[in-house]
DNA sequence: CATATATATACTCAGATTGAGTATAAGTAA
DNA sequence: TTACTTATACTCAATCTGAGTATATATATG
């Protein structure tokens, strides 16, 4: 009775799971040969209600299935549900919603935490993120494939006279000295796939002014729409870095704070001024020596600090808001 | 062959659509008499793939056939899944995962725009948001159903010893000297929620220490988790508030720098100063004169202001951060 | 008309926060 | 011993923020 004249639809859980090793941010992809080209895929699977409560411990259930591996923190992104959007595992299937997830591997070596028959049969391994958005990391200055590569492509695609895209470029790349707004991934993401810049554009079959050098300098390219998925975790990873404590969801227990800070750069993308970080963190009290200091590769020890928890009680809102 | 083995699952969206008539934040609501109780809803129905392109399209579909209504400004809340929590339109229905959205409707009198077919068939009006919430309404001073009612309740609910309990309530209720954070209005709900002691968890088969009196003091109930949505609704767009120019969506083409303040302070539950709103305004250049002032109820004129659209293009954030 | 009252608008001021810098301390490598 | 590297402490000006006072311009009242 229930509906059985429309569409079925699935439910699809993705999660994309952030590590960390040597101040790279790192995500979690699968590479199921047997289902595909080989292609990145981040841990997904549908949602049933029978065998899972809530989405969240489906979730859990399927990355600890496809890489052996526990995470901590898991907060819920987007539900993308457009038609068209090349979101379904295969074209037989149901239209396929997919839910988003944000989650945190804590640890220092997230790749060892990977279990040996995952590995096997999912090829699970964690990735630098920045492979897939080489343009979002300005820790060294703006990057070279802005000006050489994206920008003149994203100028000509906008050329139409359509001033909506003019106005989104703009915003979203910071042109006519806007400055860069390290949270707009997904923004700037969305621009290059309605451009026919990336992969995907091309492989949803939408128009895309595709030559394959140019699917090169975009970045790796990811199976349906996990690409999305991941930018808008990096968008909202970026984003609460400045208003809640979760960069020591990352970190280990000590660490000391160019440790630290060497961290948010990586997941923000940008250099931060070392001394007003360092009082940013003792202001906000987040962290608390632990009396000892740390072996170094050169230089001045520095002490070794542990995250307070407490400050989760004490205020409202601490992040690092840089 | 696809999934026929698993539960169906259904889709719904559902729309927290706001507006706004004199100072007063409202909220459309329908009541269907015939499809239950006569409790208040929010618009809602089924998304299919097949009849609506995107999640937003359908939305605006539904929320036009069940309150004859525009809506402007769509933005996805929070896609809310969990099996147990009271999500099924029937009992006999598919698993029900709702998808929420927050809407705005413009203009100064929403109840206008609502179509006389609309409201015989489906109950649809605006009714004020505090009507669901009366102790987020802190214009006035602290709401003594606070002290008087809910803390009380809830205290007992966490005096079991589980510190979890006692730590989200301290944060989401500014206990122990920590700042009302206006913008957890979820937080509180499902704390009342858990508690049982609003309406919904009752319906939910949920243990509720209910007395009928007490859900007098937790607002008006909603019937599935439509209060839920709206709670995620308001907190969110207390949250933009403060770095996006939502407002201006909310209000008519010309208006006075009190009326503006007014509104903010309506929509974030709290009262401003109000030389310093002027200035936050007029140094982010939000908007801009028209040259005329309005009548006035009594007292000096006051001048009329528009929205300076350009805004959006000239700043990544501007907002009324109070 | 004079006065009280209400609202709008302008200006002040101290304290906190922020962005950017200099100075010094304490290690390692040549 | 000297050069170099990294950590940590302190300074300073510009800006932002919270809270206040002062003045302008209307309506209502006796």
């Amino acid at each position: 009775m229930a509906r059985s004249d429309a569409t079925n639809i699935a439910i699809g859980l993705s999660a994309a799971v952030v590590g960390l090793k040597d101040q790279t941010p790192l995500i979690l992809t699968i590479r199921a040969d047997g289902a595909g080209d080989g292609q990145d895929m981040l841990p997904f699977g549908p949602f049933d209600p029978l065998r899972h409560r809530t989405f969240e411990l489906g979730l859990r259930a399927f990355v600890e299935a496809q890489a052996g591996l526990q995470i901590g923190h898991v907060e819920q992104l987007y539900t993308f549900g457009d038609r068209g959007r090349h979101a379904q595992p295969d074209d037989k299937a149901d239209h396929v919603v997919s839910v988003g997830y944000l989650a945190l591997s804590r640890g220092a070596a997230p790749e060892d935490a990977i279990s040996a028959e995952a590995l096997k049969l999912s090829g699970a391994s964690f990735q630098p993120w920045y492979v897939y958005f080489p343009w979002e990391d300005w820790r060294a200055g703006r990057p070279d494939v802005l000006d050489q590569h994206l920008l003149p492509a994203l100028f000509e695609w906008a050329s139409d006279g359509d001033v909506t895209k003019a106005e989104r470029l703009k915003l979203a790349f910071a042109l006519d000295g806007l400055v860069w707004d390290d949270e707009r991934v997904l923004d700037r993401y969305e621009l290059l796939y309605e451009a026919g810049l990336v992969n995907e554009a091309a492989a949803d079959g939408r128009d895309s002014r595709l030559v394959t050098a140019m699917f090169a300098r975009t970045g790796r390219a990811m199976r349906y729409d996990h690409r999305r998925i991941l930018a808008t975790a990096i968008s909202r990873l970026r984003a609460k870095l400045k208003y809640r404590p979760l960069v020591f969801e990352l970190m280990g227990d000590e660490f000391t704070l160019t440790e630290l800070q060497k961290t948010v750069e990586a997941l923000a993308g940008r250099h931060l001024h070392k001394q007003n970080f360092r009082r940013l963190v003792e202001a906000n009290a987040l962290v608390e020596p632990t009396g000892t200091t740390s072996v170094q590769t050169g230089g001045r020890p520095a002490q070794l600090f542990r995250f307070r928890r407490e400050v989760l009680l004490e205020r409202p809102a601490p992040g690092l808001r840089v």
